[in-house]
Formats: structure tokens, sequence, C-alpha cells
DNA sequence: AAACATCGCAACCGCAACCTA
DNA sequence: ATAGGTTGCGGTTGCGATGTT
């Protein structure tokens, strides 16, 4: 991390307001004027580059702008079914630290990431009737919602095996090339290297299967006979968490509610 | 058509960790 | 050692878009 304070000042508020510092959405000036700076000068040192730059905006707001929206690497839109499948898993390893998930999904930011738990687990949640923090969700989770979309990716894959449907999965935290973008978009003939996290899941020759833990006792083979998604699942990228849930789900919950009881 | 409700996301805020003079 | 500043993180909010009544 390069820190610099030469040329560095942070407003209180009275001089944010003499100094007039905008608020709010960005215009497409202002994001011009923020990308032509750093093309020349480089990003880092967000205060003076505010200034430098001539933006009336606090560093805080240039280096949010600048990682969230408009690095010329970041990947927005749609969360593809193997991101969705990676952010649940590292979720249910680490919790809220979206910053760290966020480096094992190449081009995605944390707010992003964090943006889609929000609306889109914790809908399913309060959908559910139960907490998302609770054991029932937490299986529901693990041992429907993650297993059909591995099914789902299988399927993918099978639907389109020209294109190359990798499932980037964690290595051990220790790994080292634990954020690097080899893990997306990988061939499938070297994606052996993404599977070898034993309490994750094995991939043979681009096939896909949970390890012992979950292959024995997931229900999800009982629940996926009969299971209509719709045809919605191919590789559009669309909203593919919703169609994951099913009456299944209600049924589930009620059998981790009895065996808890 | 209009009023209201809900959703999704960009941006903000407070705080803690970190850096350096 | 420490004071003053920056950076990064996670939680929260505001608001436009979209859906519903």
């Amino acid at each position: 991390m390069d820190h610099h304070q030469d040329d560095t000042k942070s407003y209180s508020q009275s001089e944010e307001d003499l100094l007039e510092l905008r608020r709010g959405p960005w215009t497409v000036d202002e994001d011009f004027t923020l990308i032509n700076y750093i093309a020349h000068h480089g990003e880092g040192r967000w205060n003076s580059l505010a200034r430098s730059a001539g933006l009336k905006r606090t560093g805080k707001s240039c280096r949010l702008r600048w990682l969230n929206y408009l690095r010329p690497d970041v990947r927005r839109g749609n969360i593809t079914l193997e991101e969705q499948l990676l952010i649940l898993e590292l979720h249910s390893r680490w919790g809220n630290r979206w910053s760290k998930i966020a480096q094992h999904l190449p081009g995605r930011t944390d707010n992003e990431i964090k943006n889609y738990w929000r609306t889109r687990v914790q809908k399913h949640a309060k959908q559910l009737k139960c907490d998302v923090n609770s054991k029932q969700f937490k299986d529901t989770m693990r041992y429907l919602w993650m297993p059909r979309l591995v099914e789902r990716i299988q399927a993918a894959a099978a639907a389109a095996p020209n294109l190359d449907v990798a499932v980037a999965l964690p290595r051990p935290e220790n790994s080292s090339a634990a954020a690097s973008s080899e893990s997306f978009g990988t061939p499938a003939s070297d994606l052996t290297d993404c599977y070898n996290n034993q309490d994750c899941y094995a991939a043979n020759n681009n096939q896909f299967s949970y390890g012992d833990q979950l292959s024995l006792s997931s229900p999800s083979g009982y629940f996926n006979q009969g299971l209509d998604f719709g045809g919605q699942w191919a590789m559009d990228g669309g909203d593919a968490s919703d169609s994951l849930w099913s009456v299944d789900d209600v049924w589930f919950l009620q059998q981790q509610f009895n065996t808890n009881a």
C-alpha cells in the first residue's frame, strides 16, 4: 500500500461548505475528469488527487467512484451462476467479509457483492420467514440452493459444451493465488487446480459434484426431480437466484425446524 | 392515470487500521 | 510515543426505476 500524505489535508464540515464540495450522483463530466486525471497521474493520494484534478469532491468520494464504477476492469451487471455459488460458499465461510469475498471474484466490488447479498439472499430469507443467520436458512442455502446452482451450472455446460463453464472455487485461505484472476474463465483442461479444496467441491473433466460432506447429506436429489426452472437458467445470467426457490424450500425449512425442535 | 409501495443500487457515513513526520 | 492524516471496510441511506393498486 502506497500511503502518501505530503500534500494531503482533510476538511472539516465548515471547510467543505466553504469549498462547495459536491455530494450525490456523479455527472458524466466528473467521471471524465477523474478518468482523465488517473490516466495521466495514476490513482492514490485521493485527497490531493481530488483537488489537483479540480474535482469538488472528497478524496473518499473519488476513490469510491473509481474503485466501484470507473475502473476499467470492473465487471458490472448480472451476477453469473458461478459467481452466485462462490458468494454463497465464501459467505458461509467468512460472513459479511465483503472485501475478502470480492477478492475471489475478479472485477466484482465489495459493494456489488454486498448489494447482491442484501437484495437477493436476504430477500429470500424474508420470504421464507426466517432469519438470514439462522441455522435453518444456512442449511437451506447449503443443501438446497448451492447444490441447485451446481446442477444448473452443469446443465448450462451440457447445453453449451463449446463454452468453457468454470466454477471458480476458493482455494484454502493461505493460498497465494487465491485472489488472482486465473480462477475465472479457466479453460476446462486446466480446471483441476481450482478444485483441490477438500471441504468444498470436487471436479473432474468439467464435471461438478459436492464433496463427501455435501453429497452424502444433500437432499437436493429428491427436490430437483420435477422442479421447473422455466427454462430461464441458461447462460443468460439473469436473475437466476429467484427461480432456485420453491415450495420445496418451505418444506425443507419445516423439516429442519421439526428436527431441531 | 395517478398514487403508493417496493426494489435495486450508487453513494455516504462512521470507525478502525495504518502510515509517517 | 503520538498526533494528524489517509485508506479501507462494513453498515446504512437516498433516490430513481419499476411494479401494484
